[in-house]
DNA sequence: ATAATATAAGTTACCGATAAAGTAACAAAA
DNA sequence: TTTTGTTACTTTATCGGTAACTTATATTAT
């Protein structure tokens, strides 16, 4: 009953030629005229052949295809950049194998070990908030396999990343904040053990630094990138002074529904008690009331350029180690806007 | 300087015995002596022996990985189901390899061609809004290979199916509205053509029908499940008649994003002008204002329902085929209240 | 006419694993 | 003692392809 796949050895017996006339054919190699090309190709049609890839790469040493690791596949910003480089690699021409670290260190080791037995060209990977052990990337580089980092990078001076210019991004944002009139401002979320934390942080006390602002009527509450740890940091405010600053810039998207959710809970009204101002924005933020004002993220340019710096580094091993960050924009909406 | 890959045969050549023995004691074949195994793993480990996939699975016939195809990984639902289809086959012990088809038919039958060629064990597939030409099942089902259809599915005695009970959804979401007191109600969205349009659809036309609303009370506009869908069918609607119904009932929430769109540009408040009902809600819609109701889809026991007998199928033969819906809930919310 | 070159195949070896069958040494059962 | 069985390996064949090399025939150049 169960029917056999249909090899090349299957094609080549009906044909009376060699496998290896078959696997040419098909292959479009010039060894073979193009009388045979077009009987072979008709019969593999007809029989419905479907190559293997698993006895092909093992026999080619290639795969045409980039493992992608995420630490997620929810929120705003991972789907998206998924769709980009799915689409990139396509045109490029590469298959694309997404493994989710689901924020897991050691589940983000196994799947890049798997990724690696499965012969991938190369690697496109974000890493989890709490990847700390690298050793598994010396593996990598040991195997010579390309990797490039994006959006949540190691940074190493061995694989290229391509990010958004989070510094610079935080940096406009909280200008703005400053020259539209605020005078108080917190920073809710991000970690400095991060590279998104520390750059984010950090382009946010520069801007501080460098207005008329006192550095004292600023707070930073580090945490972690998630709505409840938004929440927290928002009860956390509350409870700790009577005064709500002026402003809350929130490190992502999440933090800011979370410190949207715990101010509607003490009836603080929004923008008119407090503003908020995240880094990231949401598919439907456009229909929120308040619809928020954010830095827009470049998504697709990190997913398009991390992608083809990888298919360089694939198809050329003498490409350059690049560090890309990608300017922001600053979207206005009904938060943050002149006092 | 390029590190070669270590393989079965450098473990054995350093140990003295033959590869064999070596591939039997990483896989703890019982051949071996506890001894022998613990001499070869640690041999393994410290060389940072990776098993080569292609060669293994080429071999042994099995993957152990499961294909999954989806038309996109945006929204509010793929991302949801992907993560509970992930988790749910890695503690069945299997991998699992995402394709988008991007709603694409012929990208859809490119990667089902391409997860064919990489081996994998089994399909899990949520069929594009165009895909008519089902050929390519029927290659599946020749190739003895197991597929479940989740969501958007395939009415097809060959391979079981999971979804969410869309007529039962929709019938008892529309019998809310009536009992509530509403009297004109749309629906918005949805073609008889595919599965989830279908069954949407009639279990509004049930509900109105074992009411005591007039039939003629009621519009069906039939159309895609995007947003710019919905923007447009309550464009058509305002065009068409003045009057305007008391609610509507949208196929998707995208479509009811759409909807809102469009009466906020003509002014028509929700819920005091209008009321939505939507198939499917979203992570903010919480923070929404109005914050919609909806009918909630069971997404992670979908996936995990489809993953896991998708493993039976694969594990068992003779796993019996079953079309199983799983029943969704009411969420009530701004829109749709008792008036 | 003969050597040189192109064309269109075929042969062989190998990719890195596993399955199946074979073997030697020793133990237990008949 | 001979048979049978176990244990712990080894040998050989194979999975389904591709690369590299070889060969036969036709074509062109000298």
């Amino acid at each position: 009953m169960k029917k056999k796949n249909i090899t090349l050895s299957d094609i080549a017996d009906i044909l009376n030629v060699s496998k290896v006339t078959v696997s040419k054919a098909i292959r479009n190699h010039p060894d073979i005229s193009n009388k045979k090309k077009s009987q072979v190709r008709e019969a593999a049609l007809k029989l419905g052949y479907i190559p293997n890839f698993m006895a092909r790469n093992l026999s080619s040493k290639k795969s045409y295809t980039v493992g992608l690791v995420v630490p997620k596949v929810t929120g705003d910003f991972f789907p998206y950049i998924i769709n980009q480089i799915y689409q990139t690699a396509y045109e490029l021409g590469y298959e694309v194998i997404l493994a989710v670290s689901q924020e897991n260190k050691d589940f983000e080791i196994k799947h890049i070990q798997t990724l690696l037995a499965m012969c991938v060209d190369g690697l496109l990977v974000s890493i989890t908030g709490e990847t700390k052990n690298y050793k598994i990337f010396k593996v990598v580089k040991d195997r010579n396999v390309p990797l490039v980092f994006f959006d949540r990078v190691k940074n190493d001076k061995n694989f290229s990343h391509v990010v958004s210019d989070d510094f610079d991004g935080v940096y406009k944002a909280t200008t703005h904040i400053i020259n539209s009139g605020y005078n108080s401002i917190a920073f809710v979320g991000g970690m400095k053990s991060t590279n998104i934390g520390k750059y984010r942080i950090s382009g946010f006390r520069k801007a501080i630094q460098d207005s008329t602002l006192d550095d004292n009527a600023t707070t930073i509450i580090q945490g972690g990138y998630e709505e409840i740890d938004g929440y927290n940091a928002m009860r956390t405010l509350l409870k700790k002074k009577n005064q709500i600053p002026d402003v809350i810039f929130c490190v992502t998207y999440p933090v800011a529904v979370g410190v949207m959710r715990a101010s509607e809970e003490s009836h603080i009204k929004i923008p008119h008690d407090l503003n908020i101002m995240s880094y990231g924005g949401s598919t439907y933020n456009h229909f929120m009331k308040p619809s928020l004002s954010y830095v827009k993220q470049p998504i697709e340019e990190i997913g398009r350029k991390a992608t083809s710096k990888l298919i360089d580094h694939i198809r050329d091993s003498r490409t350059r180690v690049e560090h890309i960050k990608i300017p922001t924009d600053l979207i206005i909406r009904d938060t943050c806007t002149v006092k």
